[in-house]
RNA sequence: CGGGGUGUGGCGAAGUUUGGUAUCGCGCUUGGUUCGGGACCAAGAGGCCUCGGGUUCAAGUCCCGACACUCCGACCA
């Protein structure tokens, strides 16, 4: 009986299926559901509270930058779309269109946003006159709407959350100075806050956002050696700002165009989590976004007195700020550590009859299942810093992978042959060219992630054509 | 959008080759016994077999079509 539970239950193992694993994870651990509508999927509280901690956390960072939140609509007629030529190239081939309002046929047929920038420079273009109203730093918390050929839970979705900064500012300088400190913001995110080590970097020209000027970009490494784009941030120069006429007069009272920028993290970033942290028994989540923290689970729990030493130990960690979850269920003990470990809560607290006349109870960490006995009054303080050695543990696990995974290469052959059994980041020279980096997309089936900023000579000269190169760049394979 | 796979109570499957009363396990409900790694016993409830058309006395099963999920490719946060 209890093995067939354990089938039904089971998660596939990553290493039999990885895409599979991903698969069992977001249905098991109830993160999501699949409504009727393709691509389209209902975020359930778990992961949306995850979502949540991470809108708290990046709303806190830019809030504290001066930026200010707005609200954009759904909806752009085709008209203002089709300012900027780049950009509506970019999204043509994957907007969604409204074409009729009630029962009439609408004059212009609306597309529902991809994405806001003409929504944001047409609004710009009305409100700044001066050197006075500069810089504007909005900020859009939203979804929107991408209609994607193949999609995956978190990872590609037709619909999904996300934040969108767009900023004007009097100065390139600036502009540029802003783009560069939001990537920053979104690498600190990732990195401290979601124990997700990424690589800082420039985006080629032909990866690069439609309509960008310049595009960076945090890249992230997944259990299986494939990179999550984690973070985009745009320097856009004046190109909009021609095309929508936000102008302004400058100090000299000469009349000038904004310099431009917009930046975005998603849901995605859900979807990276689940694939930086997760095992074969489930999620692993980060202590900074774990919507529980602590599950506190009493053992023989019918037994007089355990409850209520369970809800007063739950308390104490409550009131020490901790996100705590006290399971009385009828459910078994067994079943609540399964249960627990497979939503990745970061601690689990036993606590049964034998322990509280001890005055102990047991604490066990998700990432490497040790127990160890804790004295009730040293709860809080054992639990902070149980938490914190976990974020930096399952941090270091992923950095572990993204280091034994990333390889240098010289030629093609050597590109080819470090993907050998599995995928990895390489690091290759690159001579500029485009061709090239077509080249080596066709040939090795990377395409270039980014150009990173912490450069490294690996070689010197292209793999491709064979010139002198002097960028480095690395190349992966992404979801 | 191209190529595969799948669609049967909430979940996982059998049944489809050879058409003939809808099966099993888990979960759920109720009662009882349990409780330190997914407990056990008993009694119950729950199904237009994805949807739409055909063929047939009769369709989960055969034929045609749609839709969804999923994997692999081309594109994206």
């Amino acid at each position: 009986m209890a093995d067939n539970k354990k089938l039904v239950n089971a998660i596939t193992p990553m290493d039999q299926d990885f895409a599979q694993w991903y698969t069992d994870i977001v249905k098991k651990a109830e993160m999501i559901d699949y409504s009727s509508v393709r691509g389209c999927v209902v975020i359930r509280p778990y992961a949306y509270a995850i979502w949540e901690n991470i809108q708290k956390i990046f709303d806190g960072m830019i809030k504290a930058r001066g930026h200010e939140n707005v609200a954009m609509p759904m909806f752009i007629p085709e008209s203002l779309l089709q300012k900027e030529k780049d950009h509506v190239e970019g999204f043509a081939p994957e907007v969604a269109w409204v074409t009729q309002g009630g029962s009439e046929k609408l004059e212009e047929r609306l597309c529902v946003r991809p994405t806001s920038e003409t929504l944001f420079c047409e609004h710009y273009a009305h409100i700044v006159h001066s050197w006075r109203d500069l810089p504007k730093l909005y900020n859009q918390w939203c979804s929107v709407v991408r209609w994607e050929k193949t999609t995956r839970p978190f990872l590609r979705s037709r619909e999904f959350l996300w934040q969108e900064g767009h900023t004007i500012h009097a100065t390139e300088e600036e502009a540029r100075r802003e783009t560069l400190d939001i990537l920053d913001c979104y690498a600190e995110l990732c990195e401290k806050y979601l124990c997700m080590p990424v690589i800082k970097g420039r985006k080629t020209d032909r990866e690069k956002f439609a309509g960008a000027e310049e595009t960076y970009t945090i890249e992230a490494m997944m259990h299986d050696g494939k990179a999550l784009q984690s973070g985009t941030s745009h320097y856009f120069g004046q190109g909009f700002a021609k095309a929508f006429g936000i102008q302004f007069a400058d100090k000299q009272n000469n009349l000038a165009y904004v310099h431009q920028t917009s930046w975005g993290i998603s849901t995605r970033l859900i979807g990276g989590i689940i694939m930086t942290h997760g095992d074969d028994e489930g999620l692993v989540l980060p202590p900074a976004v774990a919507p529980v923290q602590v599950a506190v689970v009493p053992v023989a729990q019918h037994k007089p007195g355990v409850l209520e030493k369970a809800a007063e130990v739950a308390q104490t960690l409550r009131d020490a700020g901790f996100r705590v979850k006290l399971d009385d269920s009828e459910q078994s003990p067994g079943w609540k550590f399964a249960e627990y470990e497979m939503r990745g809560v970061p601690l689990r607290i036993e606590l049964g009859p034998r322990d509280i006349e001890q005055g102990v109870c047991v604490l066990v960490r998700r990432d490497n299942r040790e127990k160890m006995t804790v004295a009730f009054d040293q709860l809080p303080q054992v639990a902070a810093q149980q938490l914190d050695e976990f974020a930096k543990a399952i941090y270091q696990k992923a950095k572990d992978n993204l280091d034994q995974n990333t390889v240098c290469a010289r030629t093609i052959d050597e590109m080819k042959a470090a993907l050998e059994g599995r995928a990895r980041f390489v690091k290759a020279m690159w001579c500029g060219d485009e061709k090239c980096e077509e080249a080596i997309k066709e040939l090795t089936g990377m395409p270039a992630r980014c150009i990173p900023f912490e450069q490294e000579k690996v070689g010197d000269v292209c793999p491709v054509c064979g010139r002198p190169a002097t960028k480095m760049v690395v190349f992966g394979i992404a979801y």
